[in-house]
DNA sequence: ACCTTATCGTTGACTTTTCCACCTTGCCGA
DNA sequence: TCGGCAAGGTGGAAAAGTCAACGATAAGGT
């Protein structure tokens, strides 16, 4: 008799029906997190920040500090110090950013590049078999619905039911 | 001049652009939490695992701990330390659990539920602010939409690029 | 009934993330 | 041009989260 086993199923189905949402982003980011963890184990030895940068970095669309920094949504702190764990692992090089003095550059070094190459694979199939778990219309209206929810996330004063 | 902090803001919107959903969901995970605490912060002292414990008790849909600790995504430790500080708070009660002696059931003290009553409305609102920045058909897809991603999450072998 | 396997919660060591204070650099109005 | 304020990065302390091992209970197959 699974009852019992069936009984938590059912009751985790009941919460899930009036979870706030995120509550859901929360329970989501935990898998996703531990997902991505185990396949970057398994194919080099990179923390799951450091492949963030780099992979970031490996997109060639910006490299300076804050606009990377700012995507991945990273504190300042922890973004500061896996830069430096990069620096000292010799995959990431640090140069002077051409404008403002306060920030730096980011460039992947050869070594860099092999690690964002030899990973790179592995998690783009992750990504494809995220995405093919939605249906068409989901996987056209997620994006931009994540980035409303991703603005909406920085009001710091939420105003208080005043809504109708 | 602000010539400097838009060429910051059009490199983020850039790179968004080829974004792999994960990293959208954890960055908005961040800002979440981060807004989360913030409002937690302001209106008593739980810690953000404290709260979203004590919320999920307070749905009064279930009482078991698996099924508690899992509609949460909490890792097993995580979970059993933070009930541990609840109960030392006297916010939480725990009792044994009908059926399966390795489980317990938990309950919210008179204190526990005046912590919830407390934090409720605050958190509701934001969690309507989050919601009325969706379009209707955004708002009716993301749900099923995350528990999906949430399922696809957890397979531990991704099916490698034999797609097409 | 029995034996094997899986799940549960707890614990301790460890890593990651957050928070805060600090100093430097850029921004903008007086 | 100066003076205040915002934004950038660093470093240390505290909190949160992860991981592996353990003993106890359940479940499932034979």
């Amino acid at each position: 008799m699974l009852s019992e086993e069936k009984d938590d199923a059912e009751a985790v189905a009941r919460i899930e029906a009036a979870f706030p949402l995120s509550f859901m982003i929360h329970q989501l980011q935990i898998k996703l997190g531990a997902q991505a963890r185990a396949l970057i184990a398994q194919h080099g030895d990179l923390t799951l920040p450091q492949w963030r940068i780099i992979r970031v970095i490996g997109m060639d669309a910006a490299d300076g500090s804050t606009a990377i920094r700012k995507v991945l949504g990273f504190d300042k702190s922890q973004f500061s110090k896996t830069v430096t764990q990069l620096q000292a692992r010799g995959l990431v090089e640090v140069l002077d950013h051409p404008v403002d003095r306060r920030q730096f550059r980011l460039a992947l070094t050869g070594e860099g590049r092999a690690a964002l190459d030899r990973l790179t694979p592995v998690l783009s199939a992750r990504n494809e078999y995220l995405m093919q778990a939605l249906s068409p219309e989901e996987r056209a209206l997620i994006r931009p619905a994540l980035q409303k929810l991703s603005i909406a996330a920085e009001t710091t004063d939420i105003p208080t039911g005043t809504d109708t």
